[in-house]
DNA sequence: CTCTCGTTTTGACTTCGGTCAAGGAAAGTG
DNA sequence: CACTTTCCTTGACCGAAGTCAAAACGAGAG
């Protein structure tokens, strides 16, 4: 028995279809399907996958890298919606419209997506309906995202945002050991993701500093007591 | 041939299922069959539809009224995620999910709307995949909004969208003639809808009204040039 | 008409956080 | 290694908008 290289890569695509949460669980048989209209697509970091009101070729699901969705204004400010990383599919919403992406969404480091294209989705939706279903399900989940989003933006400062983002990415949120978090990106993207500036990034990582809450070196924060922060977090809420 | 109480209603639940962006131009047919699954329910003005957390019964339509979604924080201050109107749904995105309603709904005025029951639309969208694209398209079209919200929000100021909001409700706006605008809600609402508090807009109104672009009596702005106000508009826009 | 209650407006103050500017650290390049 | 470039940090400043307080206004009740 041969093996084409046409067979490999398709081989390779089911199984980053596999590991994404859209798809878990779902048969070969029904992934091999997924498998034939979807493409590869390498993003090389900071170049454009898409622009915002560009027309919809299909979905994307990230295999390896990140991938900055967000929206900018008139002035060239911008506001990061999501940083989607492997696994996570974003941009279904395109499929059942005729118009555009909402957003723009650029590599924020080397990245590999999958294209599952527009079309072929349509017409394997329409013969299975379970399928629309986990779309359904997927969307859902974006728009929480979003929701809690608007909230985090809107209700809270920027000290607060960060603690919650720190204590987020934390193994023992409520222990009192030390955690090491490695930053993956520049401190001016991760601002711009907390809807801020790096400067202000900056002072609040001072500020937590001098708190004795953390330590920085470089690209890697320790947080020295996620207890003591989550306590800091939760008086900022609470009144 | 006789026609029973529950026909009427039947008839009524289906007319107004057609008014909605969501379902036209479906056939009678199918329209009938989202009916039978469909319960009509009374709003009284300020009281809640559901809470966030609530398990999901099923989306809504808005069939006379309007509902505000919005989401609450720890301090009690709320944040407007987006007010529904007649033929409007919202909550779709429950369907596919275990999780409860991600915001809370509350009716702005007396509102009555429709509940399309989660369990019976479920076998429905197994049956009619055609339904569910119109659902994803729906969906979509949240997200868009959402999207636009965030952007508001994060990158305009009050100013900008004070000014967006009126020229949003101008019969003409891009024309010279005065425009009448009534105010349906209380001020204070309106400015929460906005993203701000009562104070802060007071004193927009009254810087427009300085600038002469409106005029304010009671309830009624009125836009006297609604191009100069677009003006303004796309000055804060374009620099 | 007058009193009361809720809403709106205005003023004074404060604060968060963004901008500008400059110096230092780090990392890539020849 | 020296040099450029990009990134990070810190200080000084400023503006938008939220809070508090008090006055003005308006609608409904008696």
């Amino acid at each position: 028995m041969t093996t084409t290289l046409a067979e490999l890569k398709q081989a390779a695509i089911v199984n980053g279809l596999r590991s994404c949460q859209l798809f878990a669980g779902m048969s070969p048989l029904e992934l091999g399907s997924i498998a034939e209209i979807t493409v590869l697509k390498a993003v090389s970091k900071g170049s454009y996958l898409f622009h915002e009101g560009d027309p919809s070729h299909g979905f994307y699901i990230v295999q390896t890298g990140a991938i900055n969705v967000h929206r900018v204004n008139a002035v060239g400010k911008e506001q990061v919606i999501h940083v989607f990383r492997t696994g996570e599919s974003f941009a279904e919403g395109t499929l059942a419209t005729e118009k555009g992406y909402p957003a723009d969404a650029r590599a924020v480091e080397e990245t590999q997506v999958m294209l599952v294209q527009k079309t072929g989705m349509l017409a394997l939706l329409r013969r299975q309906p379970e399928l629309a279903l986990r779309m359904l399900g997927s969307m859902s989940a974006h728009l929480r995202i979003l929701v809690a989003q608007l909230e985090d933006l809107t209700l809270k400062d920027v000290e607060t945002r960060l603690a919650n983002w720190l204590l987020k990415r934390c193994s023992n949120p409520a222990g009192g050991k030390p955690c090491k978090i490695e930053l993956t990106m520049t401190k001016r993207v991760l601002a711009s993701e907390l809807g801020t500036v790096s400067e202000t990034f900056s002072r609040t990582l001072a500020k937590f500093r001098e708190l004795e809450l953390i330590e920085v070196k470089g690209r890697t924060v320790t947080v020295l007591n996620p207890a003591n922060l989550a306590a800091l977090l939760r008086k900022n809420l609470g009144e």
